[in-house]
DNA sequence: CTGAAAGCGCTAACAG
DNA sequence: CTGTTAGCGCTTTCAG
């Protein structure tokens, strides 16, 4: 800048106000300071603004992985909503290790982030709170904070399974396996109870060996979905708790020879097409992270209330899956 | 970290030298520094930092959409080799706008990242030359650059295509329909050129009805399928032209009496789960990913060679859809 | 082993 | 309308 200064023939003040379009410079000046400009391949260097001013216009967001189709979609609405407060976007993948989110958060703070938008993979964010209380502004997504009052916007886990569940009993079920994600990761949890009510609604047993809770790999699905299949009570139905789990359950249906009801949390791109086609209870992700994203400026532009739990709906998509009825046993 | 200093009792140097992990402090100095760090809830500001060092351990990806399938892995994986070299990631999706691509590279430049990794939307790049003769080191990935000398990885999309719509043709299939994105982004040319190649190659001719390039709304694509199945020389096959157009064609192909052939660019999660299985032409978006960032940070280590142009290969994946016999015309 | 001083590139605050 | 000065928070340099 001083280059241009230089270059121009005048101060660096006026360079500044002609790089940041600010009024009160001649036309002629400025004409003279663009061709500086361009003859030297000057760009503003943000990281000394940064230092001035002391905002950074940049939202740093944690997500669990960017490549997951259900958390993609969230990524993109949250770039949409920054990008139209001007503010660009760090992210990161924990990959479901809290060690990992909390370097990425904390990077993101060493970077003066104005805002973090967090899918916790941890339960403990009272790391946060130095930070929070320097005013980074701090929303998490999806699952709540663990240790700290914070924002949060979630989808009502609870009433979504529940919803789900309860639409298989309807259809005459009465043995519902549920395979789930790792009992430390809060959905999970939350899908597990919904399950639970929907039975306990229709005053029906859960036996210990109808749930399992864990690794959402191919493998362990497909094993304790077999052994679901087996034995005595052989379960007629599922509910998944997971878009990864009920993949994996569509290829292990898909190879039975008698059908099995399935009703999946989480919606997939081609559910529609398969036959049946997979009943699922559905997340709006994009609305999840245009939501947190919004209520993160809303904090930026100084909005002082207490921290906020927003919930947003499930939506039962009905496709077939789950309307089959429970073969002979 | 004044604060932090005063508060210790030492030099802002040795608070420094902790919060670097320096040698040279004394034990008991560093518990005193480390006790007034936690006490003040003090965190380096990386923005100082940066602007003595010059380097921001920072990449900037521009890609086309966050939210999409084939890009998110891609991202994901420029995520880790960039966390492998100690690096954040900050990205942005172009939505297709050559504007907005700008935008963001410009914007990552003045953020003063160290190196970029695009996914053109346009075709004129010679806006990046000041930052490149800056020494922002660049890959252009998915796509090559226009307009300038740059590093390259790309699939070999006109051989995927032309391998694709060879199958078909092996299959039997002679009237086959070309359904693909914008003429403007380059791939979508390739994958026609591939196509036109293998029809040539077997002394097929292609009339103009046969070949569709545009957006890839459904409403479109849709409207596009239905005229090529309908008239005197129906198409009884479709190659299309990347994973946005296939899902689409799947859901008409779903809807007509009689089976249509097809075999598309770009793999789907659930594509060996429809009747039949959905044959495809897939690309590896991770290993695209992964050998740009790999390129990428080689370059920023030094390697100072002539820019390169990696071409990954694709793979055909045979699933049922496309060895259906042409049906009676 | 430790610290003081200079300066990275920019903008806020004030003169002219 | 334009320029000067100070200083954002850190690291580099060099001297204790």
């Amino acid at each position: 800048m001083k280059d241009v200064a230089a270059r121009a023939g005048v101060g660096l003040k006026t360079v500044s106000r002609v790089v940041n379009g600010e009024p009160g410079v001649t036309q002629d000046t400025e004409r003279r300071v663009q061709e500086a400009i361009t003859a030297l391949g000057f760009r503003r260097n943000d990281s000394a603004r940064v230092l001035r001013k002391g905002r950074t216009s940049s939202v740093g967001l944690v997500l669990e992985d960017l490549a997951d189709p259900f958390y993609a979609p969230l990524n993109r609405a949250v770039e949409e909503v920054a990008r139209a407060h001007g503010a660009l976007l760090i992210n990161g993948s924990s990959a479901e290790d809290p060690e990992r989110e909390r370097e990425l958060a904390l990077a993101f703070c060493a970077r003066r982030v104005d805002g973090l938008i967090v899918i916790p993979a941890g339960h403990d964010h009272r790391y946060l709170e130095p930070e929070i209380a320097a005013g980074v502004a701090t929303v998490f997504v999806d699952r709540p904070a663990g240790g700290i009052a914070a924002d949060a916007v979630l989808s009502d886990s609870h009433g979504g399974a529940r919803a789900g569940v309860a639409h298989l009993i309807a259809h005459g079920h009465r043995r519902i396996g549920f395979i789930g994600d790792r009992p430390r990761i809060h959905t999970a949890g939350e899908r597990l109870r919904g399950y639970r009510t929907a039975m306990a609604d229709a005053g029906l047993p859960v036996p210990d060996g109808w749930v399992s809770l864990g690794p959402t790999t191919p493998e362990r699905v497909r094993a304790e979905a077999e052994r679901m299949l087996s034995g005595e009570h052989p379960v007629t139905a599922f509910f998944t708790g997971n878009n990864r789990v009920t993949v994996t359950i569509l290829r292990v249906i898909a190879q039975l020879p008698h059908p099995v009801a399935l009703v999946g949390f989480d919606d997939l791109e081609l559910a529609d097409l398969l036959s049946p086609g997979v009943t699922v209870v559905a997340q709006d992700a994009a609305r999840l992270g245009r939501t947190a994203a919004e209520l993160l400026f809303r904090r930026l532009d100084g909005a002082e209330e207490a921290p906020r739990r927003v919930e947003l709906p499930t939506r039962l998509i009905v496709r077939g899956s789950g309307e089959l009825p429970p073969g002979e046993s």
